[in-house]
DNA sequence: TTAGTTATTGCAAGTATTCGCAATAGGAAA
DNA sequence: TTTCCTATTGCGAATACTTGCAATAACTAA
């Protein structure tokens, strides 16, 4: 099964309805390489077609999200950038002096994440988030 | 020396002018009690003084982002909140069904930061940050 | 296969945030 | 003090994102 049908089929169980804007979108999203914003896959969308609206992509970006099928990143470059999990998890370490990303990977957060389980109940995204800091040469200067 | 300043002398240390604008804005957030937003800023200035444009008040916002006088955080609400780190370090831990935020105390997360300095020599902001992820209540449903 | 229920969409308006540029005003140096 | 340099402000326009509401169309059940 393809990573769309994936999501797709996951969605359905859960009961919501799959129209064709939804199945593009996610098409779009899950075969991304990188994280992309609601922009980009409106861009990318108008290849195929012209009439899918800026609003329903926001909204289905934000399903995803909300039922832990995306992630959703504040890089802050301005935009939220969002990223579907076939990529395997990591880190953004993102600094707020010159905006650069480093993927970092998330062997250190195991034993955060059973602690936030074990304390809070709660159930944490730790595979695909971001930190935010001041990189190395940043630090230099 | 108050809070506010402290971030003031730190600016102006930096090479940064001290402009009426930004002590109002500083101070402003500097005394609130919690998180706080720009438009919620502009309020409470309005009481003292009707000439203080939104647009400086987000550069000034991000001026202390962007110096480590402050916090910045994206709790999907739709809005940035901002705060300085006189309340002393914790992490929000944000749900992303109900949008409730639960304060954690941060002790688990100095062996990460010190990963994360060790391995990437990036010097992470971890006294004021969020995890997304779903709340205790929200699993149950 | 059709009809009914209601989730989802598109649109347009609203809110949140950023940006370009000319005018203003900190603060260093004379 | 005053003068000058240029960082900072305010304004208005641009971009990013959200929301209310009526029209449409998935899916369920007959």
């Amino acid at each position: 099964m393809s990573h769309t049908d994936t999501i797709v089929t996951g969605l359905r169980k859960r009961g919501y309805r799959i129209t064709p804007q939804r199945e593009m979108i996610i098409g779009a999203i899950a075969h991304s390489p990188k994280h992309i914003t609601a922009e980009e896959i409106a861009v990318r969308l108008q290849e195929h077609t012209n009439a899918i609206n800026i609003a329903t992509i926001y909204r289905t970006l934000d399903l995803l999200w909300q039922e832990g099928f995306a992630c959703r990143n504040d890089l802050s470059e301005g935009k939220i950038v969002y990223a579907t999990f076939q990529h395997g998890p990591h880190i953004h370490l993102v600094c707020r002096k010159c905006n650069k990303v480093i993927d970092a990977d998330i062997e250190v957060l195991s034993t955060l994440g059973r602690k936030l389980q074990d304390q809070y109940g709660f159930d944490s995204d730790l595979d695909h988030f971001s930190i935010f800091g001041v990189c190395s040469e940043c630090l230099d200067q």
